[in-house]
Formats: C-alpha cells, structure tokens, sequence
DNA sequence: TTCTTGACTTGGACTGAGTCCAATGTAGGA
DNA sequence: TCCTACATTGGACTCAGTCCAAGTCAAGAA
C-alpha cells in the first residue's frame, strides 16, 4: 500500500495525513467499504479529517483507477481497493457480505453478435447474488 | 397490459385511475424508466397523481414480480416491465440507452464450485457497458 | 532554513432519490 | 346507497453525495 502512495506521489499527488489514512484503511482483500465507512476508520486515526475530504479522495483514487466503485445494493456506493485483477462478486442478500470471485471465461463472449444492438461493447459487470453460508443456516 | 391489470385485480388489487396510468406507462419493449419519469408521464395523464403513489404502486408491482428493478448507473433505479422472461442489460455509457439481452448460458454456471464461497446462489445480473452506435459515431 | 504558492482540506449548505406519516378520499362489497 | 378498509396526498424527513468560499499546508525555490 506504500507502494501505492509512492507511484502517487510520482504522479504529481501531494502526500497528505488525509490521503495516507484513507489509503491505508483501503489495504486488504475482499474490502468494499462505503464513503461512510472509509470516514469512519479514517476519523479513528486521524480525528479531524472530513466526510469531504473523503469523497475527494476516494473520487480521485477511482480516476486514477487504483479503486474501483462497486454498487452492490441500492444503498451507497462501495470502494474497492482490488482494481488490479479483474473479477466478479457475489453478495449475500442477507447480510451484505461481499466476495471477490473470477468466473471462468470472458463474460463478454456470452454475448452473441444478435444480441449487441450494434454497440461498441467496453465491459461487463456481474453480480452474482445469495446467501452466506451463516446467513443460510438460520 | 389490461390482462396484468385483470390479473392483479383477482389478486384482491383496487382498480384506481392512478394504478392504472402507471401500468398503462409502463407498457411495452426495452422500457426501463426511472420513478420520476413514470410520474412525469402518468401525470400527463392523471395532472394530481402523486410521486408517493407512484413509488408506492412501483414498490407493489415489484413485490408481486410483475415488475423488476433495474440500476443501471449511480443515478435513480429503474423500472422494467418485461419481469417474465430472464434476462440481462446493456447500457449506452454516455446517453444512457438500455437495452434487453439475453446471452448465451446460465450466467450462475460460469462461477466454479472454488469460487462460491460456500453461498447458496440465487441469481446473477449483468450489466454489459459500450456506446451504442449513435454516440460510438460522434 | 524560510518563503511562497497552488493544491488540499474543511464545515456547512445544498441536491436528488427515496421514505414516512397523518389527514383525506374512494373502490367495491354488503 | 352506505360503510370502511384500503389507497392517495403533500410535505417533512433521511440518506448519500456534491459544491463552495475560506483557511491550511506540502514541497519546491532560494
Ligand atoms: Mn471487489
Ligand atoms: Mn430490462
Ligand atoms: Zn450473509
Ligand atoms: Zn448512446
């Protein structure tokens, strides 16, 4: 993750407390937290910083394309710090837990030429839903 | 669209004008309009319809299936009547165009037994990003 | 080391989408 | 026709996110 704040600050990012405590709560696997979230952890380390400030910097982690934004629910937005491999996720619908995972082949290639509308095609986002092996034995 | 109309009024649903102009707005193919413009367009119909009724007959229809949400961007969540044959999304990433697909397979059979986390699945959505022509030609 | 300055941060006002509620209206059975 | 449980309404409220003017500060220059 310093590797992370590194290659930033080569590219022209100044190295704030804000910056590195948002960064720093990102690390880790199977993270999608909410703005909210990520402020909240933030604030543990570092009382002062603001929800703002946040948002400026998980927007500008996103264009940077170093975080990516997953809506996993039809609440907030969550930030996903594991933007270098593609994948997938699967969401409990009880819960909320969110996994990581990689189906086999190239979703896009389920799309048959019929089916494309002449559009030019960029991507697709899957979301696989159910429940958690907790929340299935309730 | 009166069919599904007749359907829910055996189902102990009141026929009222404004139930009424909502299901009659939300007839026909590729529809995924969000609760704003249903409400907008059930009030050309019905001036003193109101935006709770409106949320509050998208929310019934939906909870008795006859109706799906869609979210397609971060923006309002969309309302698709086309509930009774499976299928999946592809949305225009600078006008906002969506249209029905239906790709080749089971979505669900694509995520390995290694990947599932030991969840019991239940469904999987795709949303599949590009241009479509109108805007790739810009 | 200090100075300078443009980039960064802040609190609070603001927006858009959606929910909630008490008061009022009405569909449809008796 | 009457009754009443169900439906509708406007407005207040919540939640997630954006915007802004004023204040702060990282880091290059000297
Ligand atoms: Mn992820
Ligand atoms: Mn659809
Ligand atoms: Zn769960
Ligand atoms: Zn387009």
């Amino acid at each position: 993750m310093s590797d992370l704040l590194e290659r930033l600050r080569g590219r022209g990012w100044r190295l704030t407390a804000q910056r590195r405590v948002v960064a720093e709560v990102l690390d880790g696997d199977h993270v999608h937290l909410t703005a909210d979230e990520v402020h909240a952890r933030a604030a543990a380390r570092l009382p002062e910083i603001s929800r703002a400030t946040v948002y400026n910097t998980l927007g500008e982690l996103v264009s940077l394309g170093e975080v990516i934004e997953v809506s996993t629910d039809r609440r907030a937005m969550r930030y996903d710090p594991n933007a270098h491999r593609p994948h997938q996720h699967l969401v409990c619908g009880k819960c909320g837990l969110v996994r990581d995972v990689r189906p086999v082949g190239d979703p896009l290639t389920d799309l048959p030429e019929g089916e494309r509308f002449g559009f030019t095609l960029s991507g697709a986002e899957i979301t696989y839903h159910g429940l958690c092996p907790s929340c299935a034995s309730d």
